[in-house]
DNA sequence: AACACCGTTGAATCTGCGC
DNA sequence: TGCGCAGATTCAACGGTGT
């Protein structure tokens, strides 16, 4: 009788990366194989004209051809078709990750969904850094957001509570990670000393991904491997790696990065997790809460002048509107004004400054 | 002829609760009469009794197979359905906005793009107060996600970026919003003492997306109205609003709850405006009011270039002569420029943008 | 050495009006 | 409907240079 698994591992091409069509690739491998799947498919972004700074200088757009799709019809058959390469190379109790932005995630999580996967959370990775909206048009696109699914729903999926809990301070994780993109010396350059790819993923959202749903040993596989981000977190962590790669130039510098990497070398890793936003509170934040009513009056410091509030968060006193400190600074004549002790609403018939509700509500919130 | 504004203005049910089935109550509605949907559809699968068919016969869920495929399509379909009529009743300029969690946002988004919705922004309501994973099997699910989309991809929807940004603190508002869930006060309770919905939204999440996506006067509709969240804060800012809900009970707590509710003063539902909204001055107009000279220079932003004032509102520098723009951006060698910011004049021994003239004129004329 | 300043850059569906 | 043109629009972090 032969030995499934030595077969399996025989011909499992562990750490390594395979070139070629993702889907042809996956289908020749055997089926049941895998523990873990990490994807990060094209995201079809539909990209029309050039886009500028106010500046003036120029944004450089993701306009290869790997991320052009017909139709969302075109892109819905590629998604199926690799989700279903994907769910056979699974093993039973395997898991899939998924990442996308709003152009892609809600057809691949609707795909996902039909081909028999389970969700288990979609994880919002914020970002700490993200380039905002030039043209004002819209809101800044400060996220994009992940899928974690089960093979199905009988899987006894592999979650590291305890690990993820000590990652978060003694704290549950939540389904949402702030975290800073890639750049710096992390963000690989190429020959000419540009960015080798246009989307490469922080090692620091791989690592959370892995230490929470991976064990050392598990065999990861990147069907859209790029640069090698998941490989080289894997290597780090103790995982092994099967990466699927069409373009030669991004396996040859992800090949180049795989050799430089040392198992359980992750300072890098460990400073961007210590990054967090320090709680700044709008002022905008206590009327959207009803914690100051748009319409209210507010007082000066010396009682000399009010203010109503709007509901967008500024100010208005005759002519004059803007933001607490605006308006304060307005009137007093003065370069600038802290608001927030400047401005006093009356409770109970106290005069309090604004600056206690602020307080107050990051005791809440933090 | 009839006049089909005032018969639609006639027929629109403005500032009511309606009862029945959503899709039948908006079909029966005038197409392209109302400015923003907001929509929280229900996604429990459990209640499969809830779903109907595009062409409204009921789903018998008592006998039928359930196997997850028919499941997912009667959800497609019930989903398909109220979106066609969302759109049917949407002016070309409206947009919408639909909230929900990965049980089905995936499959929402999904239906949007496919029914010809162009999606602007997904957003994250990450909650700051959320229900524990309490065995510890999945990460906290913190987070809901809203989908932001406008009627077409030609629309030219609404969106005021300055009054996001006041809210803000003057930083443009992004794609995550940190808010609290409904509970205290806020949340409402029946006679039991029990809460009255059980997904009601904070007050918070709809007044940003009401400030955000709509003008005072516009008709807000939201076809699962529950316990009238969406009305509450419509009337506080004064936007009219229509609610579809079948339930009975709902219904009497939202039409209570209404009741309650005062709107804020007009003039605290103001919000910033971008200086796109202002008026439109020439550069021309500043030289026939003998602003500034014919022959006078004016000098660039970095100081580097001159160019003269011509009678006709150009500007002459050696070979190049056009528009403040035209010139500026030539010099510079950028695909535009803002010739507003960029030229600067003399005026005691001051050099002042010549904005500031177009600033000072706005004032005389408006 | 420490800090200030400046240029660069990042998965982006990024204008609106008038002729 | 397309084209031309006025003119509005950015946040955080990194790295290099200057003080």
């Amino acid at each position: 009788m032969a030995d499934t698994s030595k077969t399996v591992a025989a011909t499992l091409p562990i750490n390594t990366i395979l070139d070629g069509d993702c889907i042809e690739r996956m289908n020749a491998l055997p089926a049941e194989s895998v523990d873990l799947i990490f994807a990060d498919p094209p995201y079809n972004l539909q990209l029309k004209g050039d886009l500028h700074r106010p500046d003036n200088s120029h944004v450089d757009a993701v306009n290869d051809h790997w991320d052009q799709f017909d139709s969302f019809r075109a892109y819905d058959d590629f998604t199926k078709a690799w989700l279903k390469a994907a769910h056979r190379l699974l093993k039973p109790n395997g898991a899939i990750w998924v990442i996308g932005s709003y152009h892609n995630i809600f057809r691949v999580g609707a795909t996902l969904q039909d081909e028999g996967f389970w969700l288990l959370n979609d994880v919002v990775w914020r970002k700490t850094n993200p380039m905002p909206n030039f043209r004002g048009k819209r809101l800044t696109n400060a996220h994009e957001t992940l899928i974690w699914a089960s093979k199905s729903e009988k899987s006894k999926y592999t979650f590291n509570y305890e690990a993820l809990k000590a990652l978060n301070e003694g704290v549950q994780m939540r389904s949402d990670w702030v975290l800073p993109i890639c750049t710096g010396h992390e963000r690989l350059k190429d020959e000419k000393g540009d960015k080798a790819h246009p989307t490469q993923k922080p090692e620091s959202l791989l690592h959370r991904v892995m230490v929470a749903t991976t064990n050392p040993g598990d065999v990861v596989l990147d069907p859209f491997f790029g640069t090698g981000t998941t490989g080289a977190v894997a290597k780090m962590l103790g995982r092994d790696y099967i990466g699927i790669e069409r373009e030669a130039a991004y396996r040859k510098v992800a090949e180049a990065r795989l050799a430089r990497v040392r198992k359980f070398d992750s300072d890098a890793i460990q400073v961007s997790k210590s990054k967090r936003a320090e709680p700044r509170i709008p002022f905008g934040q206590l009327v959207e809460r009803g914690m100051l009513r748009p319409g209210e009056s507010l007082t000066s410091l010396n009682g000399r002048y009010t203010a109503k509030v709007r509901s967008d968060g500024t100010l208005v006193r005759k002519d004059v509107t803007g933001s607490i400190h605006q308006v304060g600074a307005a009137l007093e004549g003065a370069p600038s004004c802290n608001g927030w002790t400047y401005w006093h609403f009356k409770r109970d018939g106290k005069t309090v400054p604004i600056d206690q509700l602020r307080q107050q509500l990051r005791k809440e919130l933090f």
